[in-house]
DNA sequence: CGCCCTGTTGATACGATTCAAATATCGTGG
DNA sequence: CCACGATATTTGAATCGTATCAACAGGGCG
């Protein structure tokens, strides 16, 4: 997190006992009794568009759960491109690599505005001991993790540009009953799916002559799913 | 494993307590006393090119460690083509997705000779709930095989085919102080790089002819791992 | 011995990159 | 609020690399 954006970016200590998104996150399984025991507060933040969760290489503290919005996790190359290891988005947990005793592994920088909440690592490893739920929770989101990781193999760097674009549209609407998508710049695009800036500017734009894709606001699309699909059965 | 090559594969009840490589392996944490609670044998098995381990979508009841060899983990596209999602050897644990009540997310066959440990799942989740360190063990091999996945990303599906064949060769050599490594069949290769088999071919047979380098034995080759590092800075 | 499978090589077409330029968009200060 | 510069996007043209389709060589095995 930037540390100038820290205090704007605050929106309170969650009040974990009462998250609408209980369910799905990383404390499902604490009891009011395991609650009472947590010394160091979980934060609430608002992110915007660019901002900075870490970097890799940097020993944190925290784990992140997203609460809503979208994360990029990138790896930076010799040659200073980057390349979007995976996406993040709602109840997706990063930076477990600190609960093995290791420093972030990417950098983690928002896409979309996104809201998170803030883990003390230590007290997560304390608790996860002790919680047989939350360790199952553990496991679950490192094996998320990992299924996210193939996804972007076998999704975002197989195949033709244009299927791969279209993969990615389709992820991004994500059962989304209205098929609308917000899409990134195409510098990003270009970086999740190992393409040129330029073929993914061509390759969106492509998609909007063929009416596959229909942009109503700047980067606000709305995508027939059906011909996208289509593309990927070529 | 194929059910008729269980029998002559299997090679003993492992003797986990004298295990040659105890410290890299998952049971590193299991105290004299935890492994009396031990109830089902752990087996040993050795593999042959092209056994299957176990196939996706079947639950099982086992996971794997790997003492030694090479095993790939694939997925098969809807055209029956292949996809390698990501490669293990020694020390690396598969199957985890169990602990969480998934059924194997992957196929996995033997790529060269494979000697293995079986191990019951129930008895992991059983044992891990009560032995922290089987638990921090676990927890890193997750990290592991995200990292291994991540890997496959950065390395495998990024650059140029040769770029790629040329991280695939550095990883095989793997700190092996005669630059030797054991190439696998073509189509494995593209599988692996996200090529045609044809590229795969042609790359390698450029790198002979270029003297990167040299095939002693069939598919053994020592590698001049500088010249293949300076392919990847271009 | 002949067949099948794998690897190699060739010719061609297609697609992506590259380099370059024009256009659009955004943020900022006047 | 507009003008300006900086930045992002789009488009164009040429080049390069990879896929594709096809043919052939070699080795292993029945």
């Amino acid at each position: 997190m930037k540390n100038v954006t820290l205090k704007e970016a605050w929106t309170g200590h969650a009040d974990c006992r009462n998250c609408a998104i209980r369910q799905g996150v990383l404390f499902a399984g604490l009891s009011q009794a395991d609650f009472e025991t947590v010394h160091r507060p979980v934060d609430q933040y608002r992110l915007r568009e660019g901002d900075l969760i870490y970097r890799e290489g940097d020993g944190g503290q925290y784990l992140y759960t997203i609460r809503g919005g979208l994360v990029k996790l990138v790896r930076y190359l010799p040659d200073g491109t980057q390349r979007i290891i995976r996406l993040l988005r709602s109840t997706d947990v990063t930076g477990l690599e600190l609960m093995i005793g290791q420093a972030y592994g990417h950098t983690a920088v928002v896409l979309q505005p996104t809201e998170l909440c803030r883990l003390p690592v230590d007290e997560i490893k304390r608790l996860s001991l002790a919680n047989a739920r939350l360790y199952q929770e553990l496991m679950a989101r490192w094996q998320r993790a990992l299924g996210n990781a193939e996804h972007s193999i076998t999704q975002f760097a197989t195949g033709a540009a244009r299927q791969r674009v279209a993969r990615m549209l389709i992820w991004l609407v994500n059962e989304n009953p209205d098929n609308r998508c917000h899409l990134f710049g195409r510098e990003d695009v270009g970086a999740l799916l190992g393409i040129t800036t330029e073929t993914a500017s061509r390759t969106v734009a492509e998609f909007k002559r063929l009416g596959y894709v229909t942009e109503d606001r700047a980067n606000s699309f709305v995508c027939d799913i059906p011909a996208l699909q289509r593309l990927l059965d070529e």
